[in-house]
RNA sequence: GGCGAGUUGGCGGAGUGGUUACGCAGCGGAUUGCAAAUCCGUGUACACCGGUUCGAUUCCGGUACUCGCCUCCA
């Protein structure tokens, strides 16, 4: 079986994994929170831990691995998003989530095994912060309840800070009723018009930390393979659910590895909500196809912070087109498509080691160009075709519908486009070359790329094309 | 201030103690009415300074710069 190896921000190295239970391996990624329209940024960990999510079905069985990404639905900032646009939260919750899931959906993001809501662990998430005051880590106090840092001794292991140095940076919110300015709270009073539950400690909402340390628990157990999320979360929030499900669960070791994206940058900063400069999924998908997107992605290693440029969004939309057209090639060839598993032990060695999804990228490419190369044999083509389909859908671009999904309502736009090169085809025939230019290259500014071949002109849409300048040429 | 990551050719991006991926762009050629697609060929790099070594882009130390976290953040 391939070893996989995998960077634990943990030890601070790459290391083999090796599951608890290969017949079940776990992973939690921390998903969501559902106030607001998700940016490029907020994509990152859903495509690379997809991608993650798929190497281990490859490797272990599509049975055997359980993928939980949470959904944030009770959280203050979706308490001032709804009071600030008057709107239950509940609304603001539905609707975000729903837009969360079209766009990951549009990017290629398989659903994970489960998706659990905060609002339907809250049970669990009062039994854990019941457990944590049993035992002696947290403590009540005027309605609140708070984790004392100062009793868990790893504290500080994954971000590889202590808590001395923590206190040096000051920032942490002091309020009176807390034992030392560390202590982070697990359960909060909520006002009436606050949304809270009854709990020992009156009503009230969980904080965000404790949120995911139920939710993992419940659906994965006190201990399990891999937890995931982006590396801003490394510290506090991540320190935080170590804390809570190690001190909540004797002998839990909790998450086993621990995965840290890095942050999209744009012109060399983070991109971010309280920066203003981020750019929505939704926004982006006006202009540029699911799998573009999703390909500008993981064509940088996931650890690595990676830069949104046009430039990246323009190679990613050629290889794109070119993956595209090679699939026309492989199915064209691959008529009765009864092959056992192509997947390219290349594509699955590279993202065996640590996800190196660029690498991944160039060997699915290089296949494409079998695929594409003119000179290369049908019996070359026939056999690169399985890798091919296999390997797109590895990577999760098996769907590749972009073409479709931008065109918009299947209008007639393929008969309009024949006649246009009925026309070019008259214009050629009695010389008229500039007539038979101009509408070549009206259609490659609406994105239709045309190709002279020995049975008469061929075409195909790529990806940016324009329906409104489709219009012009015809004019 | 503390902690961490990074610096590879025009751009993107692998990788390696000696033979220096790959893609895009560029240039030359084949093909084409001209293109596109495809094919062939081709240049440019490992931030800086030391050390280890027969030999370092690769290992070690330091410097500079960039970025992230230390507050909500994917």
């Amino acid at each position: 079986m391939t070893e996989i190896r995998l960077h634990n921000s943990m030890s601070r190295q790459k290391e083999a994994f090796a599951p608890i239970d290969p017949a079940n391996v776990r992973i939690y990624a921390c998903g969501p929170t559902v106030y607001d329209r998700a940016h490029i940024g907020n994509a990152r960990p859903a495509v690379v831990f997809d991608v993650l999510f798929r190497l281990l079905r490859h490797v272990f069985g599509p049975d055997h691995v359980t993928y939980v990404r949470n959904i944030t639905d009770v959280e203050d900032k979706i308490i001032a998003r709804a009071e600030e646009r008057g709107v239950p939260i509940d609304q603001i919750t539905a609707e975000t989530t729903e837009w969360y899931l079209e766009d990951m959906g549009a990017l290629g993001v398989m659903s994970p095994t489960h998706q659990p809501r905060a609002t339907e662990h809250i049970e669990g998430m009062v039994t854990m912060i019941s457990r944590l005051i049993e035992r002696g880590f947290a403590y009540e106090a005027e309605g609140h309840v708070l984790f004392e840092v100062a009793k868990f001794e790893d504290y500080g292991k994954l971000s590889g800070r202590s808590t001395d140095d923590m206190i040096a940076g000051a920032r942490v919110e002091v309020a009176p009723y807390k034992r030392d300015p560390m202590d982070f709270v697990l359960w909060k009073p909520s006002s009436d018009d606050q949304p809270g539950w009854e709990s020992p400690w009156g009503k009230g909402r969980p904080g965000w930390h404790i949120e995911c340390s139920a939710m993992s628990e419940a659906l994965l157990g006190a201990d399990f393979d891999i937890h995931a999320g982006g590396a801003d979360l490394q510290f506090p929030h991540h320190e935080n659910e170590i804390a809570q499900s190690v001190c909540a669960c004797e002998g839990s070791s909790f998450a086993r590895v621990w995965l840290h994206n890095g942050m999209i940058r744009v012109g060399g900063q983070k991109m971010a909500k309280s920066l203003g400069n981020f750019t929505t999924v939704h926004d982006l998908r006006e202009t540029t196809p699911g799998e573009v997107i999703r390909l500008v992605i993981l064509m940088t290693h996931y650890r690595a912070p990676l830069d949104w440029t046009d430039s990246r969004v323009e190679e990613a939309t050629a290889l794109i087109t070119r993956w595209r057209r090679a699939l026309d090639v492989a199915e064209a060839l691959d008529a009765d498509d009864d092959y056992a598993d192509g997947t390219p032990a290349e594509m699955v060695g590279a993202l065996s080691d640590d996800l190196n999804t660029s690498l991944a990228v160039r060997a699915l490419d290089k296949l494409a160009g079998t695929l594409l190369n003119d000179h290369a044999s049908e019996a070359e083509k026939t056999a690169a075709t399985p890798a091919f389909v296999d390997g797109l859908d590895l990577l999760g671009f098996s769907a590749l519908e972009c073409m479709s999904a931008v065109a918009g309502d299947g209008d007639d736009v393929g008969a309009r486009i024949d006649a246009l090169l009925t026309e070019r085809l008259v214009a050629r025939q009695s010389k008229d070359f500039a007539r038979a230019d101009a509408i070549r290259d009206g259609l490659t500014a609406a994105g239709v790329m045309v190709k002279d071949a020995a049975g008469g002109a061929e075409w195909e849409l790529t990806p940016t094309f324009d329906a409104a300048k489709l219009a012009e040429v015809e004019a």
